[in-house]
DNA sequence: AGGGATGGTTGCAAATCTAAACCCACCCGC
DNA sequence: GCGGGTGGGTTTAGATTTGCAACCATCCCT
C-alpha cells in the first residue's frame, strides 16, 4: 500500500486509499449495474480471479460491499453495495459524464436522463441552505485554508 | 496497459483508462489546489519523480493538462489544467465528499462551501431542461439498456 | 569556479499484476 | 457412485510496474 505524506488533511486521499484502485472502481460500476456475482464480474471485466477476490474482500472490509447468501448448499453469495457503497453513485456518475463528454468517439454510450423530459443529467454543486445551484466562482474552502480544490480558478492560459 | 474486454460501451471505463491511476487523481487534486510545478507536486505527494514525469506527460497527451512556461532562461513551466481537466471538478468533489462522509475520524477535513452562506456543498443531479434538481427516483438510462449505473436501486438487502 | 534551484532520466530491487493450474463442495445425469 | 459441470475461490510462476536513489543538464548567483 502506498504510504502517503499527508494522509490527514484530504478526503480525496482517503477515498482513493479505500477505492482508488484501477479495478475497484470498475468493480463498483458492475455492482451498480447489478452484476453481483464473482464469476459474472470476472467475466465482465476480465480481471484476474485472485485480484477480484482480493478487491472484493477489501471492499467488504471497508464496508462498501457485503456478502449476501443466495443459496445454502452449496453456500453461494453475491456482493451487494451497502449504503456507503451506494453513496459513491455521484462520483461514478461524474466520472461517467466526463467520459461521455470527452471520449464519445462515435455512438453515444449510456446516458443518464431525467425521466420526465429525457434530458441528460448534469451534476451541479448545490447549496442546501440557499436551495439553489452554486456557480463555480462561489465555491470556497472552509477549514484547512489552502488545502483545497480550487475550482474557482479560471485561468486556462 | 490493461486490455479490457469491453472498452466500447462504458464511459467510466474510458475515463479510468485516461485518469484512473492511483497517482493521477491525486496529481489532479494538486493542480486544482494550485500546486502546479513539478517539484511542488512531488514534495506534496511524495510520488517518485519518474512516475510523476510519466503521469504528467500522459495527462498532457490526454489534453487534461498543458505545460505553460513561466520563465524563459532557464526554460521552466507549470502544469495547468485545460478545460477538459477542469471538467473533472465534479468527479473530484464527489470523491472528496464521500471521503468526508465516511472517513472523517475526528476533525473535519477541508470542506467546500458556498461563499455567500458558508453552507457545505452537495452535488445534485440537475436537469438543464427543467432547470431543476432531479430526484434519484427520476433518473433513468437512455440508450444501451441494461448497461448503466442503476442509481435508483433501493434494495440494500 | 562552486553551489543551488528546477526538471528531469536511468538503473536496479521490490511490490504488484496476469495467466493458468489446481482445489473443494455440491448438483446432475446415468 | 462415477464423470462432468458450476461457483467461488487459492496457489504458483512469470511479466510489469513501482519506488528509490543516483545522475545529468541548464541556468543563475557570487
Amino acid at each position: 500500500m502506498v504510504e502517503t505524506h499527508q494522509p490527514d488533511d484530504c478526503s480525496i486521499q482517503r477515498t482513493l486509499d479505500a477505492i482508488g484502485d484501477r479495478w475497484t472502481l470498475l468493480i463498483l460500476r458492475d455492482l451498480f449495474r447489478g452484476v453481483r456475482r464473482f464469476s459474472m464480474i470476472q467475466a465482465d471485466l476480465g480481471i484476474a480471479r485472485n485480484l477480484l477476490a482480493d478487491r472484493l474482500s477489501s471492499l467488504a472490509d471497508e464496508g462498501v460491499v457485503k456478502k449476501v447468501p443466495y443459496q445454502d448448499r452449496p453456500p453461494r453469495h453475491e456482493y451487494h453495495l451497502t449504503a456507503k457503497g451506494r453513496a459513491l453513485s455521484p462520483a461514478l456518475v461524474a466520472l461517467m459524464r466526463w467520459g461521455d463528454d470527452y471520449y464519445t468517439d462515435g455512438g453515444a454510450p449510456t446516458e443518464l436522463v431525467h425521466d420526465q423530459c429525457q434530458t441528460r443529467l448534469e451534476l451541479q454543486p448545490w447549496c442546501t441552505s440557499c436551495n439553489s445551484p452554486v456557480d463555480p466562482t462561489h465555491i470556497r474552502s472552509a477549514p484547512g485554508a489552502g488545502r483545497v480544490l480550487r475550482t474557482t480558478e479560471t485561468e486556462d492560459v
